[in-house]
DNA sequence: GTTTTTTTGTTGCAAAAGCAACAATTTTAG
DNA sequence: CTAAAATTGTTGCTTTTGCAACAAAAAAAC
């Protein structure tokens, strides 16, 4: 089985080869731009290969929500959507960014050429996608807790986990962080304070300790 | 582009053929039987065939929880959800059940006969798991909302979707619906009872019917 | 067909969360 | 270097939610 370490650098192995085949196109685009509109019937498939994007919607109140937060190496497009309507989601870039653009089809008809940036890509999609399928589930389970005081402590102790160590850096701003956990920003300073005079967390600037 | 019907078909095939292949096992639960447990370093792939069947776990405070319910066609195992220890992971049949087991790495190394149900799998997964990914985007969709009611609605508004009509059965007991979308019982019943008030739905039963 | 279990329905109360509004600080852009 | 924008931090008030406890109805088991 492979690991995490490897199929990144089989992303590298896709990057470098990506003008070769007419099907997979390789774009770059600066912060603030949009990657991609989600459309209807369409089954794109794109792969972030550097930067960071979110996945912008609007729900049926017209507020504006961050469906999905991606970073290097993450896979997004239709295919992994249910799309509605055809004027409500893009993918917007937060960062400068490459994406990797093709069709689902591709892996149905067999490019003619037979390349090789084919067989790489489809060797490396499986170990993209179950990492999308777990990053997924960890989100449901950090949405499924009924407290902010939960979802903070769930979230800080798969971060836990992920870094071997009691103490780790937040990946999002504080304001993100709120998005990401879907409740309000005030709402959540105010659990942060109650878990810091609780001797629960430590909190230097965007670096949260665990204590005991 | 195979459509959903086709490759529910599919899984029939495999259904059929299921005792051919060493590396593919077929076997039968009863109702309230354990069907597998997530076991840490393994990496197994489980696909429900017939029945109903629910992931259940146990959160910090020792809550049991269910994570993930399945139906007919879901596809599940360690391989798609991060396990930490080896005790508190475990699916539960809450019908009699049907599961296809195999491992991970059936992918890799190809099957020594080369047999038809090894490449029919080997076809009909990618649909099987894409339509994991969407299912588990529409859950997170529903857990971001902030209020029981937005949720409803969210959920309302998938199943009237999904259904292309206002109105629609429940596929949960209201006991298992406030589980799926992770709030009080009493509270969303509370709120059902509102929409109703407020001429938003109108409930029939287990039948939802969305007014205007 | 009767008992047991599960599901539905309801309510009061306390805790938690959202909302709004604002100030202070930090970061980014020109 | 300075102005503008974004992020952090805080608080009062109101609404929503969870929790607990119970009764009634429906479904399942024996």
């Amino acid at each position: 089985m492979k690991t995490n370490t490897d199929y990144i650098e089989i992303t590298k192995i896709i990057n470098d080869l990506s003008t070769s085949c007419n099907k997979i196109k390789k774009k770059s685009f600066e912060k603030g731009e949009i990657i991609t509109t989600y459309l209807l019937n369409r089954k794109q498939i794109c792969i972030l290969i550097q930067g960071k994007a979110d996945l912008i919607g609007f729900d049926f109140n017209g507020n504006k929500t961050i469906i999905e937060r991606f970073i290097k190496n993450d896979i997004f497009g239709e295919t992994f959507y249910h799309v509605n309507t055809n004027n409500d989601l893009f993918v917007l870039a937060k960062e400068d960014c490459e994406v990797l653009f093709f069709n689902y089809d591709i892996f149905e008809k067999k490019c003619k050429k037979n390349c090789k940036l084919h067989q790489d890509l489809f060797n490396t999609l499986p170990y993209l996608v179950l990492n999308k399928i777990v990053t997924l589930n960890t989100r449901i389970e950090l949405l499924s807790k009924r407290t902010i005081r939960d979802k903070l402590l769930t979230y800080f102790s798969i971060l836990s986990k992920k870094n071997s160590s009691k103490s780790f850096t937040l990946p999002f701003t504080l304001t993100d962080l709120a998005d990401y956990i879907s409740v309000d920003r005030s709402a959540m300073m105010r659990e942060l304070n109650s878990l810091k005079k609780d001797k629960i967390i430590k909190k230097i600037d965007n670096k949260i300790i665990l204590l005991n």
